[in-house]
Order: structure tokens, then C-alpha cells, then sequence
DNA sequence: CATAGAATGTGTTTGAAGTACATAATGTAA
DNA sequence: TTACATTATGTACTTCAAACACATTCTATG
């Protein structure tokens, strides 16, 4: 005898009483790249319960809308970013996670380029934070947090989605940076160059780097069609992206 | 202005009537072997909108119960197995796939072996069905069924999680039989053995098949302590099982 | 009992991809 | 001009996956 399977009046009062009484959010791990550093985006928690923590940037999913839209609205609400990357990774749901009552959440992450989105200080409490040493966030966000990061992990060598963290041309010594701050190991230059040119995701722009106190570096760029599909959102965001 | 980030006694009252009236619920995809068959359990359902269809083992999370748990229960219920492996896949949660009302629904897959669970025919309507052909599920039961098995190709050459799935002691062709009734593909008899051997998850019982119409194969089992981690339930379920 | 047939068990070769490591070339800065 | 740092590229060794051939062991049949 399950729940949903029962078909009364009883029952769907009883239901609706019960088991209608959850709230679904979507918290979203929006890392960032700056100075050499894996960032994540937090906000100033303004829970009595987690007083001066910091947590993730999420929301309620509304009436009126999907779980996928859900992560897409706060992205946009919160960086004013629109056809990102975006995936989900994994719902939390303990009985006694959120101290307002039973929240069942659903994380997501996304890669979003700093430069794009300097929050002013001065408009909420949102701040980009090293993901490294992070502790004693509000909630279970430490746990979503390393869950995500761990995923983001797992997928950095399999498909082309950190290239939002950089700008449009990069060397590729700055993706090696990007990936080694990603990982947290350090990589071999030359066998770096040697996997991630084998895997065709770059375009040699003949350009070199300039005003750096070094010799200078090649510049590359995510091919075209790689940036369409990997960068800026799913699969019905395309559309829209490209008829621009 | 995020919803969970208000904190007045307007807010509570809007938050707990828009937003805390949506029901958790979990659906388990359970895959089965059976006839060098993958299968999976299915259940008549039972709502008028989805009359004559066939749907997961599911069930709405209770107001007492981690999400986590409520798989857990409901592979219990069904089967009357404990200790089994369950993994998250992915959470569903378009506005209008549950016609009763706003449920968002987190997917599980299991693997058990249909010897330990052959359904009395007369106890409820419940099924193994063959994945291969199976189409018109009830609600977006399909896409999750297609996501699930997606997930169990992508991890069965990286994880010893098919063992639940054949006897205690099997044969390198009954095992490969099975990769393929999973991946959906031929392997290469030799190749596929040097893999398997190589990864050492394998015990060589200095056994032979017996009562078959050919050479007898070698009989070989899953190590100890692999079956302990991957084919009996997640990490908080070992002590429990270890202990017995 | 001899032989054919079918399935098991164990290689080798080849090429692709990953790892460890060295050297040449180009720019800055003293 | 020289020292130094950084970029750029190459080579040998290993690991992994795919394609492939042959010998062994049991059953079945005449």
C-alpha cells in the first residue's frame, strides 16, 4: 500500500495534509576564477540559526515552475547571467536540514567568469570566496559544496566547460592554472598541452600575449560550436543563442 | 529577494502556503537479470489518467524520513531486501508530471536478483519486464528509466556493482552475458576477460560449472570485501552487515 | 570408440593514449 | 651582454584498448 497509489477523497485529504507540505529548492555552486583561484559565490546567511554564515545562493522553486527553471531564475536574479552552463548534480533531503522546516534541495553547478559579475559590495551580501579552507558554511552547503566541486572534477577532462572562467583568448598556461586550481594538483606543462590539444576543443587565434613579463604565449579559444554547446546552457537554451 | 531569505511573520505565512505544498517522492528503477535479460520491476498503475500503464516502484517520502531513507523502504516493502545497493540518479520536477499534483521525484537504481524476489502474481500487480522495447510508462517514467540504465552503463566497468544481479558463484561467459544484456553490445570474449580479471575484483573458486551441455567454465565469485562495499547497500549500512 | 562440434582458456600484435623527462627558443631585466 | 624565467616542442617508456588465432576440454553422435 503506497501512498500515491491509493485513489479516496480520505486519501487525498490525508495526502495533501501529510505529504503536500514540502518545500523544493535549488541551491546553486557558482564557481568563479580569479587571481588563480577556484571561487564560489555565498551570501550572508540572515538565518538566526546560522548567524554570520555564509551560504549558497538559492531559492524555493515556485508553483509555476519546473526544478530546471528554478536554478536558471537565481543564476539570472543573482549575476544577471542568462544561457549558462548549468547541471544538476544531486538532491539533499534530511528531515532536519533547514531549521524552517522540511526543504528538500536539489543542487546544481555553474562556471560563471568574475569579471562578468563583480558584485557591489554594497547590494547584498554576496561574495566571491576561495573555495579552499572553506568551512562551517550554513546548512548542509559544505556537503553540497563538495559534491559539486567533486563533480566538477570528474568532468573537467571529459567535456570543454571550464572555458567561462576565462576570458575569451587565453594561453594555454593560464588553462593549465585554471585546471590545476581545479583540482588541486599540480599538472606537467607539457603533458597538459599534449591532452587537451589532442582533444580538438581549442583554435590557435596565431596572436600572442601581451604586457606579461615574459616571454609571451599563443593565444587560443574554445571553438565556436564547442562554446555554443558546452558554455551557455542546455539543449533548449540553444535555440535562442543561436539566432543571435 | 530570495523567498528563503525573508523572515517575517507575512513571509512565514506566504512561505508555508506557496511553497510548502509539494510532495517529495522517490522512484526506484530496479534492475533484474533474468534469461540473459536485463529487466526491470514494474507495477500496474492504478490512476485513471494512466490506466492500463505500467510504472516505477515508488512512493512519497514521509514527513519523518531523509530522502535517503525512503528508497531504502519502499525496496523493502516490494522486495522484502535490505542492504542492497541504491544510488541517486537525478531528480524530475516539470510542473505537471504528476496529475495529482505538485510532485517532485527523486530516481534511485538498485540491483537485485530475481531468484530472491520472484512477485507472487496474485499479491499486487507487479512485474519484471524486459528493458529492451519497453515504451509507454506512466508519467515521465520513460525518460527516468532511460536515465537510470544510462547511469548504470556509465558505472559498471568503473565499480563492482553487478554482482547482485547472478548467483554467488558464476562464470566469466555468465558475467560477460550480463555486461552485454547491460551495455546492450558484444564484447570481445578474450578482451572482456583480461578487463575484469585485471580490475581484481574476482575470486577464483577452483570450481567448475557443472550440468551444462558444454566445457565446463571456471567458477568464480566477488571478493569479500567488494560485496560488502558495492552490492549491500551504501556505507551507513555496513556496520549492520559486517556485524553479522 | 572415434570424430565433429561447441564452448572454454590463453595468448600476440597493433595503435592510441598517458607519464616521465630534457632541450631549444624567446622574451625581460639587470 | 648575460642571467634568468617562461614558452614551445620532442622522445622514450608504460599502460590501455581493440582486433585477432590457436589449443584445450567436454558433449554428442554415429
Amino acid at each position: 500500500m503506497t501512498a500515491l497509489h491509493l485513489k479516496t477523497a480520505e486519501f487525498e485529504k490525508a495526502t495533501h495534509s501529510d505529504f503536500f507540505n514540502i518545500a523544493v529548492s535549488v541551491d546553486c555552486v557558482i564557481f568563479g576564477y580569479e587571481d588563480k583561484k577556484l571561487k564560489v559565490l555565498l551570501i550572508k546567511s540572515d538565518l538566526e540559526e546560522f548567524d554570520g554564515l555564509w551560504s549558497l545562493l538559492g531559492d524555493l522553486v515556485r508553483p509555476n515552475e519546473d526544478l530546471e527553471e528554478a536554478p536558471y531564475r537565481v543564476l539570472l536574479d543573482r549575476t544577471g547571467l542568462k544561457d549558462v552552463f548549468l547541471q544538476q548534480v544531486q538532491t539533499f533531503g534530511s528531515i532536519n536540514r533547514h531549521p524552517s522546516g522540511r526543504v528538500v534541495t536539489t543542487a546544481y553547478y555553474s562556471l560563471i567568469n568574475i569579471i562578468n559579475h563583480q558584485p557591489k559590495s554594497l547590494e547584498n551580501e554576496v561574495h566571491w570566496h576561495s573555495v579552499k579552507g572553506l568551512e562551517n558554511l550554513a546548512f548542509d552547503h559544505k556537503l553540497i559544496l563538495d559534491t559539486c566541486l567533486k563533480r566538477l572534477q570528474e568532468q573537467i577532462m571529459e567535456h570543454p566547460i571550464v572555458f567561462n572562467l576565462l576570458g575569451e583568448k587565453f594561453s594555454l598556461r593560464q588553462l593549465q592554472d585554471l585546471y590545476e586550481a581545479i583540482l588541486g594538483i599540480d599538472l606537467d606543462r607539457r603533458n597538459f598541452r599534449k591532452r587537451i590539444t589532442l582533444k580538438g576543443w581549442l583554435v590557435d587565434l596565431n596572436e600572442m600575449e601581451e604586457d606579461v613579463p615574459h616571454r609571451p604565449g599563443k593565444l587560443y579559444k574554445l571553438r565556436n560550436q564547442l562554446r555554443k554547446e558546452f558554455c551557455l546552457g542546455e539543449k533548449k537554451h540553444l535555440e535562442a543563442v543561436v539566432s543571435n
